[in-house]
DNA sequence: CAATTATATGAACATCTGTTCTTTATAATT
DNA sequence: AATTATAAAGAACAGATGTTCATATAATTG
């Protein structure tokens, strides 16, 4: 952290990123969020100009999100060498976005305004689904190419590993918004890193008959 | 359709789900609805006791999408089977939903609601979800029992053929709201029941040293 | 035809919304 | 200490919302 002390602004954006993320941004209330963060409805315009600057402040904050961060900085090259690992911490990052509060509030602030809101669906669709595809899938090239996995659509396949990773993650949302036990649907991630390695991977027949 | 004759009450109800499916619930106002119908806000409380009676109407339609009629009145037996063609109907009733304009309506109301309202989030997690996935599991059961398909935990599996769909289908909606080609979105759910067929069907070699 | 029910209207309502304004208190800077 | 910027409060606003009510018209029924 840069600076340990809160700062009132950085308060307000904790407080409505809870409250969007628990209601949605529209049916939370100027007022809401004032009351929240312990002064009255007035006192926000001295730090925002208005509520759609929140939002609008929030949005770029969806881009600190693991999912958008799942490769930075690594090579295709070297994120291929990990063969299965580099899968299975792709998988490790969805998993633990609802053990971290913040995560979970960005992705289900953005679960809840991707049918709304026009900028947070750009954003969902460049740089949580799209960005990562197509580096996944130029990281499966590689390792076709190294016969660690079966040729096949790359794209393919990107798509196919990212799907239910956003889906089990969307459901273990929902489910613990009724309080509902998530501990099968969690258990998922895991189970479907494995069985798209064992779909996938180059078996002692295939090399051999290679 | 068992009366030609469009009621007013009928005309109210499909409105509304255009409306809300396109804006959401809350962010559509009874007088949008009544602009739309062609009588005035107040004329509206005719026909329903409310804007929440209306909510009510099109949630108990939501039982008649395609989705939940999936496996309608077949027996699990006959449909494990089929083998192979019944993971690919599964996959054009998905595909099919954008095709149809209740479908897809009723599927985009459920989603934009899934967050906000818990008598849509039980309808979804236990009549789109849970009872699709079990039903699948256990034809995915006898699959495996008759050698069609290999062993595996079959519930995993219906979790694995069903999270793809879902998610292909929230993607071309997406895809549709800004009016963006979805026609590589939209091969995916073929290829997704061929691949899956693939890599879970029995292979010579597992039946010969069966 | 008369009576009743169903449907429409327009005005009004209370409530909630985001925002602005003026004024007062606090903090930072000179 | 004086000045200036920052942050807070409280009242008020204009607009939108869901709903109600009294009333008028149309449709149905006896």
């Amino acid at each position: 952290m840069a600076s340990p002390v809160k700062t009132k602004k950085e308060l307000i954006l904790e407080v409505s990123l809870k409250l969007f993320s628990e209601k949605g941004y529209n049916p939370t209330s100027v007022r809401d969020i004032a009351k929240e963060v312990g002064i009255t409805q007035s006192g926000l315009y001295n730090h925002f100009k208005g509520k759609d600057a929140i939002l609008e402040a929030l949005i770029a904050d969806l881009m600190t999100s693991a999912v958008v961060k799942l490769f930075e900085n690594k090579s295709i090259e070297e994120l291929a060498k990990k063969g299965k690992s580099i899968l299975f911490s792709i998988a490790t990052t969805f998993k633990l976005i609802s053990f971290d509060k913040k995560n979970e509030a960005l992705f289900k602030l953005l679960m809840q305004e991707l049918y709304k809101n026009s900028t947070i669906r750009d954003i969902y669709n460049e740089h949580f689904y799209q960005a990562n595809v197509k580096k996944l899938s130029s990281i499966f090239f590689i390792m076709m190419q190294d016969e660690t996995i079966k040729h096949a659509d790359p794209l393919f396949l990107a798509h196919e590993f990212f799907s239910p990773l956003f889906f089990y993650q969307m459901q273990v949302n929902l489910l613990k918004i009724d309080k509902k036990s998530n501990s099968s649907m969690v258990t998922l991630f895991e189970k479907h890193v494995d069985s798209f390695w064992e779909n996938n991977k180059v078996t002692k027949e295939d090399s051999f008959f290679e």
